[in-house]
This record gives structure tokens, sequence and C-alpha cells, in this order.
RNA sequence: UGGGGCGUGGUGCAAGGGCAGCACACCAGCCUUUGGAGCUGUGGAUCUUGGUUCGAAUCCAGGCGCCCCAGCCA
């Protein structure tokens, strides 16, 4: 973080910093709150962002507190993965809680509810709940079940507790106003019963389970948190949120809503992201073209150019979509500086230098990362053929149009200067083979003269080339915004997301493992995916590199 | 037609009564042994109407638009 940044801060940490100056809050303590049930997606970063900084910067506390009060839904695997994604963006916590951990004493507060007269068990079915809850615009009808008197509404609920009813038979819930304009308060479920399956935590000790509307705020209670900082949707909910710590006389947070992020050309609830992966549209959860943190750590994204994202986009309350292309700029901008050039060729066209000694190789200097001459050179071998790029030759050049082309001298990088002579057809008429004569005087690629190319190209000699296979990844969706317009997110679905190329890259590059990134010159950033085996590297694009022709020739 | 929230260039975020600015994107140019990076420059925004004020994106009132809420999900 750089000074220069903080010359305004957004309204949750002006609130903060409020709340320390009038003494509403003498310490600052937030929470995440994860459901372990699915992977962390770009967008909860942004949520742990907020959470952990405002913290850390009012020197106080962050605990990790998985929500898991529904057993139908969740599972440890989550709870580790989490974990290990949140420590990958470098979050840190004092402590790792559950809201598991607290049933007991939740429930001894709900009894407390009980005995003042603000809590019932109702029997109503399911569908009559909903059916007397009224509507936006009618009140909601009060259960026949609400005036019970204290004895039994303590009786049934320690009955609901053990066991003794069916799932869906009865309810707890709090008595408050079914007229209530807001409906969350009208008589909100506090527990539910669910005998199946066993909770991942409590086993089967427990047949009733807090609603999160129950939990989530007593918990945050319970654990001393200051401030809940939460999504624009738990808006309506927060004068149930004070409501509840009021009647029981027990700490208050203050919860502050934001608007969550959304980006361009992806989805986002984890809904949408479990279709993808079921479907088959991805190949699994860590499909480097989904949003999920571990399909970006594949990928190749850095935590410091995710962590920037996020800072750029800022936090606001207005619904807002940001720009994928932002985060693909933090991405470059940091493995700029970073990523080490190699070079690769991912269509090869193969080249024959016609004056150059049949037998010879020479060894040429290449500089690692001209942004960092620490990061030194490397020597790349050379010799009568190489392969060049497909794209890198026209027999019929368009204009503005600066690589080879017959008659046109290029540059091979770190190599010679090479003039186009002619080229061999198959029989479709296909251009197979490009030949060229060099100049002996520009080893390195300078010449003599002083005479200037338009172009460098990348090239790998053929004798020393290793071949790669690179996976070249796209948006995984045609449309900005997936999800607006009547039809299904998954009809714009982009069909060339995903493009497997079998290349040759210097040799250097075979040794590379899981997890190195580069930069193969004039083309992207890559990372070696955990696929390779030690004879054939595999690399997923990370992202390309801003390409100026490619613009043009769009233009056309 | 209930309640809650939000409206600033294409996108995201600033400006808290005093010259509407930053980033990404876009466009043009310079430079370049990556058509990368870097550098320079251009264009483009306060939802609307009225009020208060010397002065309004900002304060007030009305209108319009968008988002959220009727799970025993979170």
């Amino acid at each position: 973080m750089s000074p220069e940044e903080s010359k305004t801060i957004d309204f949750i940490r002006e609130a903060v910093a409020e709340d320390l100056r009038t003494g509403r809050f003498s310490y600052v303590r937030t929470r995440l709150p994860p459901e372990p049930n699915g992977y962390l997606h770009i967008g909860h970063v942004k949520a742990f962002m907020i959470d952990y900084l405002i913290a850390k910067e009012n020197n106080g506390e962050l605990i990790l507190r998985f929500d898991d009060t529904n057993p139908t839904k969740e599972e440890t695997e989550f709870v580790d993965a989490i974990q290990d994604d949140a420590r990958w963006l470098g979050i840190q916590w004092v402590k790792v809680t559950y809201a598991s951990d607290y049933f007991g004493l939740l429930y001894d507060w709900a009894v407390q509810l009980v005995k003042k007269g603000l809590a019932y068990v109702d029997d109503q079915s399911p569908e009559e709940v909903s059916a007397n809850r009224g509507t936006l615009t009618e009140p909601g009808k009060e259960s026949p079940y609400r005036n019970r008197s204290v004895e039994e509404n303590l009786d049934l609920l320690e009955r609901m507790k053990n066991g003794e009813f069916p799932d869906g038979s009865r309810v707890l819930r709090a008595k408050i106003d079914m007229a209530h304009p807001n409906i969350n308060m009208r008589d909100p479920v506090m527990y539910r019963i669910i005998h199946e399956p066993p909770h991942h935590r409590t086993g089967s000790k427990w047949k009733i389970y807090p609603m999160y509307d129950w939990a989530h705020g007593q918990n945050d209670s319970m654990e001393g948190i200051t401030h809940s900082l939460c999504s624009l949707e738990y808006e309506n909910h927060r004068p149930l949120y004070e409501w509840f710590p009021e009647q029981l006389g027990v700490w208050k947070p203050r919860q502050i809503e934001f608007a969550r992020l959304n980006m361009t050309y992806t989805v986002m609830s984890k809904r949408k992201l479990r279709r993808l992966v079921e479907e088959k549209v991805v190949n699994g959860w860590d499909d480097p073209r989904m949003p999920t943190l571990r399909a970006m750590r594949r990928r190749g994204y850095t935590p410091e150019a995710v962590l920037d994202f996020i800072r750029r986009v800022g936090v606001a309350k207005n619904y807002s979509i940001s720009d994928v292309s932002l985060l693909e700029a933090c991405v470059r901008d940091d493995l700029n500086k970073r990523a080490l050039r190699r070079m690769a060729v991912l269509r090869p066209l193969k080249v024959v230098i016609d004056n150059y000694p049949d037998n010879q190789t020479e060894e040429m200097d290449a500089v690692n990362n001209p942004e960092d001459p620490s990061a030194g050179t490397r020597k790349i071998q050379f010799s009568k053929i190489v392969y060049i790029e497909q794209d890198d030759f026209r027999e019929t050049p368009p204009p503005k149009y600066y690589r080879l082309f017959p008659g046109n001298e290029v540059r091979l990088r770190y190599a010679y200067l090479v003039k186009c002579t002619h080229v061999v057809k198959n029989d479709k008429g296909e251009v197979v083979e490009v030949h060229c004569t060099y100049d002996p005087a520009t080893r390195g690629g300078d010449a003599p003269d002083g005479r200037k190319v338009k172009s460098t190209i990348h090239w790998v000699s053929a004798t020393h080339a290793k071949p790669i296979e690179v996976r070249m990844y796209d948006r995984l969706f045609t449309k900005e915004n997936p999800e607006e317009g009547e039809n299904d997110f998954i009809e714009c679905l982009n069909p060339k997301s995903l493009e497997v190329l079998t290349g040759c890259a210097e040799s250097i590059l075979s040794a590379a493992k899981a997890g190195d990134r580069f930069q193969f010159e004039r083309q992207g950033y890559f990372c070696a995916d955990p696929d390779s085996a030690p004879d054939k590297p595999v690399f997923n694009l990370t992202v390309s590199l801003k390409d100026a022709w490619a613009k043009i020739e769009k233009k056309r």
C-alpha cells in the first residue's frame, strides 16, 4: 500500500474512525463470515479485504468465523480450502471460530427470549408460514400458535431440541410484528428442525439448527465484534439484527453494508458457478476460466495483482460491475515487473535460412527481464532452421504489416537480421516453409551500417526446440453481463474460451515447474500447470500482452 | 400501489458549499532489439425539475430510473 492512496477514505473507514473518535467503540474487531459450502471467488476477496484491512489499520483483530448453521449444505473440505485461499492472499486472523461453537449459548439465549414472551413455537406447516407472511403490500396474519404460554413454548422447544418432532413440523419464531412493513420483522424463524445429515462438526448432537438471521448477529455479539461489515442485501435485515441484542441486553455491533463485487464477462453466484462445474462447461472449480481463487492461482495470477485490483475498484454502495480488463491490467502490471522473458512459438512455421551453414549452431545472449537487470541473461541456441509464429509471416502483407513477407527484412530477436526470399507451399497452396537469407554482420541483431528494421520477431531453433502444450484461455462468456436479460446465462458461453495448442520453446523452458510464471515474448504471461510432465510442460495463458497489431487488424 | 438502498465520462471510484479529478478502457503521437513496457497528448460525466445561496455534484423539496426484500438459504 502506498501512502498517497489514502488521501480519500471510503465511507466505512470513515464510520469506523468516527466510532473510535466518539467512543462508541474503544477497539475494532471484525470478522470474516464465509459459509463453508463452496470455494472462494474474487467477489469474496473484496469483502475479506475490507474486514481484514479495516481491522489491521485500526490495530484491531480479525476473526475467521465459519457460518455453519446448515448441515445440509456445508462440508469440511471447504473449511480447509477457504483458509488455504485466504492465506494465499496474505490475510491474517487471530482465531478461527464456527457458528456451531456457539450452538449451546445461542440456545440459552433463545430460551431467554421465550421466557420474556418474545419467541414462540409455531406448528404451522412451511406452506402456512409462507402464506401467512403477507405480501410486500399486505400485512401478514398472526399464527394461531402465536400466543401459547411460556411454559408450553419452553416444553415444545426443549422437545424440538431433543429430536421428538420430524423435520418441518415446527419452528421457533421471534414474536415481533406480523404487520411490519419490513418483511424480515414479521416473526422471523429462529430455529428449524433438521435430523439429517449430521453436522460436519457437531455430528448428530443437534436436531434443531439456527437460521442465519438468528445466529449471525448473536455470534457477532458473543465475539465482541465492533463492526459487522456485509453486503447490501443485508441492509433490510439490520433492524432485526438490532432487535435481538436489544431484547437480550447484550453487546451490539454496528453493521455497515457495501456493494458486493461483480465483474464483466463472468458470473459470481455460487449456484451458477456450481452449474458450470456440474454441467462440465469447465473442468472443475480450479479451471483457469473460473473466477475462483483456486482458478486464478492455477492460471498464474499473483496475490499482489488480485489485491491491487480489489484496492482499485474501491468501496461504495452503488450497484456496480467492475471491468475485468482492470483485473487484467493489474496482472500485467505486476507480472511485467517480475516475470522472466522466454521465447516460445505457439503456432510454428518453419523458416530455412539458406545461406547459414548446414550444421552450425550458435549461442546468443538474451536478457531475462528488461524491467529488472538483476534477472540477468541466458543463452539461446540458434541454427539454420528455426520456427517462427505463423502470424509473423504473410505472403501478401496487409497495410501496416511490418513482419516477415517476401522481400522484407526483420530481426530475429537476439540473433540476426533475415530477409525473406521465397516460400514453399503444399498441395493445398498453404505456405509450409519460408526461405530467408541472413546477414552475418548483424549478429545479436544490430546492423553495422545502421539500417533499421520495422519489426523484431521471436523464434525457436528447430534442432533445439522443446515441445510444450499451451492452453489459451479467453473470457468464458460473450456478454459483459451474462445474467442480464431473459436468457439463461449458459447460452452466452464463449465457444473459444479454451484452445489447446502444441508449440515449441527454447530448451530452458522444459525445466519449468508447476506454478512458474514467464512472459513468452510478444505474446503474454504464462504459468506452468500441475498437468506438466517432465518432458512436456503445460502452460496456461495467464493474460495476453496488449497487442497493437491485433487492434489494427480488428478495425479492418 | 409496502419497506430499505442507490443515481458523477464507456467502466469503477473521488471531490463533504468555491476551477468536477484519478484509474482502466478508448483515440492520437513519441520511443522501442517484445507492435510489450514506458512517455506525451485528445475527447468524453454530475438522472430530472424547482428552491436556498454571491456560488450547488454537494443542502432542501418534488419527480424519474435502477437494485434488494414475501426460504424452515446465507
